[in-house]
This record gives structure tokens, sequence and C-alpha cells, in this order.
DNA sequence: TCCTAACCGGAACGAGCGCCCCGATTATAT
DNA sequence: ATATAATCGGGGCGCTCGTTCCGGTTAGGA
């Protein structure tokens, strides 16, 4: 390993830490496309001094999504241990906001030219272990079909995510989320896959 | 009006069509963010054909995009005229496979730095038209729940399409696609919003 | 066959953007 | 206060891509 490096100089570090600030802002916003000058223009700092600090546009992007899904791993454990059966739906729809306020992370989620898996091998393992977690937990509780995994609920959240950044206003989640909602439910016959319509 | 512009010459007819055919094919593939270069190169012309027929990269995007809407609204009529009652799914199910098959679309769909509505007016109301159509027809038939509109249909297709394109193998709709279903069908009670964990 | 207007290909231009370089500036130890 | 090494800013390079231009080529009527 390398050493621990000196510490950074004052003046770097509160540049440094505000560059993630902002960028973290940006890229949500704006999505992954936008233009490293314009996150150095919000900052009040230079291209370079972005660049010193994150070698490449892609590793400061990486650095960000990280730590964003850390968060969200920590806020949904939290969320699944007060209740069970709710805390895959409490998750679901959280990541579905996600769409409209964190273009960034939903562009890494849905793989836009980013491939989640080989970027962030560790952070994408925690992700999904968490899902197995509270998916198996809601299964157990009868709340949610069990003829599901882990890879069907990334799978959905992807188009959440999508159709929420598609209707800027809630009002449409409130209509839509429902649906899903009830599609996720345990089927009251045995049958799981497609139903006849009722005669 | 302008009179009708005299008959392209041969080779200039023969390369339009071309280029049409060709420039679907690589929009389906690679989105609208191919470059005109890549399309002239593919249909074995220089770029300045293109933009002889075709006055800007927008233009031909549109143009195909245009044919693309037509194409599905007259299929989808004919599988609603045979069953009414499941037209509509038929219709969902297609165009979830346009995730997989025609990139162009799905983006154009999800508004990806294109407004559908205000490029394509005409196109874009026929098709919401024909939406409404297939929708009231399976409410009416009893197998979709009454309480949804065109506008949440659409942003259930946002959904599926980025969902499909997410995961590459069909296998994978067949999990999820179900799940929509169900949400779509007639719940068992009256109650048709958030339903809570069975006791 | 021959003439000419229409058409062709691809070089070139300009704009946008990731990333690097270097002279000027500033934090910090002495 | 001063020296010095770290840091800063922003101009510049190289590349991509949309669009235009023009000298050469060809279709098609006379």
């Amino acid at each position: 390993m390398t050493e621990k490096s000196r510490p950074l100089r004052a003046d770097a570090a509160r540049n440094r830490a505000r560059v993630l600030q902002v960028a973290y802002e940006t890229f949500a916003e704006e999505g992954a496309g936008v233009p490293i000058d314009e996150i150095a223009r919000r900052a009040g700092v230079g291209a370079g001094t972005v660049y010193r600090h994150f070698p490449t546009k892609e590793s400061l992007f990486q650095a960000i999504v990280a730590d964003r899904l850390r968060q969200i791993v920590e806020w949904t454990r939290a969320q699944a241990a007060a209740d069970p059966g709710e805390g895959l739906y409490a998750f679901l729809f959280q990541m579905a906001e996600q769409g409209a306020t964190d273009l960034g992370l939903t562009e890494a989620f849905a793989g836009s030219g980013f491939d989640l898996a080989a970027a962030l091998p560790d952070a994408e393992k925690e992700f999904t272990g968490m899902m197995t977690e509270i998916l198996t937990q809601a299964q157990r509780a009868g709340t949610v079909r069990p003829d599901l995994d882990a890879a069907d609920i990334k799978t959905l959240i992807v188009g959440l995510q999508a159709m929420r950044r598609f209707r800027g206003d809630s009002e449409l989640m409130r209509r839509v989320y429902p649906v899903i909602r009830a599609g996720l439910a345990v089927p009251d016959s045995a049958e799981t896959s497609t139903r006849e319509p009722r005669t």
C-alpha cells in the first residue's frame, strides 16, 4: 500500500471538498454528460484544479456514485429494520424519486455509457447484497410475491427511474407507482404468471 | 404551397431511399447520437449526399420516428380490432420490445433531448389518440383498471422500454412483464390505490 | 452521341469538450 | 519576514461531430 500521503494544504482540502459537493449537485441536475468546465465554474475554481484532485472526469463521477450508493444502502437498511414487510417498498419508492432528483445516479444505474459492476465492483456488490436481503425479508413477511429475485428488482428500479424522470410531477407517480406495487403483491390464486381475463 | 418539385433523378432517388433505410437501422442500433458520417458510410455515400436530402440530422431522425409511429399505430389498431380486451396488452408488450430493438424510437419516446410533441405534433396526436382508444376499449372489456389514462400508459411504456433495454435477454421480460400486467388488472376489491399488507 | 443541369464524395470549417501545461500565487515551516 | 514547495487558473492541444463547399462525375433529353 502507498503510505498515507501527507495531508493536503488547507486551500487544497477546501477546494477538493467544494468540487465534490458541486460536482454531486451538477451531475444530479445535468447528468454525467455535463462538461468539467461547468463544474469548475460553479465551484469557482479552474478546470486544472478539478483534474488535480480527480485524474479523470469519470473518476470524479465514480467517486460520487459510490458515495451515493453507500448512503442509500445505509438509509434502506434502517428502513427495513423498522418494518421488514415495507422495507422493499420504501426502497423502491426512494429509488424512483432519484429519477427526478439525481440524473447522474440514474444514468449510472441504468448503465447509460457506464458499467456500474465493472467500475465500482465493491459498491455494486454491497448494494446488490442489500437488495437481496430486503427482498427476502419482504417475501418472508408475505408482502412481495416469491417468484422474484434481486435482478428483477434492479430492472424494476431502472424502469421506475425512467418513468419518474419522464414525468416531472410527482402526481403521476401517485398514479403509476400503485400499479407497480399491486403487481408486486402476492397474487390471490397460486397462479403467478400471465392471468386470463376474467369471464 | 410549393408545386410538387420535379421528380428526382434516378440515382438521387435510389440514394435517398438507401439513406432512409440505413439511417433507420443505424438509429435503431446506436440511438440518435450516432454520427451522420457513420450512416453515410454504411449507406455507401458521402456525408454531403445525406445533407442534400435532409437539411439536418434532426430532420432525418424525425422523418424516421414519424414513419415508425405510423407503423405502430396501424399494427396496434389491427390487434385491438381482433381482441379489444387484449389490444392494450399486445401494444404494451410490443412497445417494450422496441426498447431492445429500436433505441432511436425509445429515446424519442422518453424525450431524451427530443420533444416528440413539439417536433412531430401530428404523429404524436394520432399516436396518443390511438392509445386512448385502445385503453378505453380494454377498460370497457374489464381487462384494465379504470383509474388510468393515456398519460399513465405512456409513462409505463417509457418504463418498460428502459427495463427492456437494461436487460438484453427476453428471459427477464418474461419475469417482469407479468408483474406490470398483474398491476394493471382490475383489483379484486373496490380499492384501487395503495394496499395495506394483509394481516 | 453530346450537352448540361443535377448530383456526388469527401475535404474543410467551426464549435464543444476532455485533458495538459506553465507562469503566477499562496500556505506554511523556520 | 522569507524561502520554497504545493497549489491555482485558464489558455491551448487534439479529437469528435454537425454542416458547408466545390471540383469532378453522371443521368437523361435532344
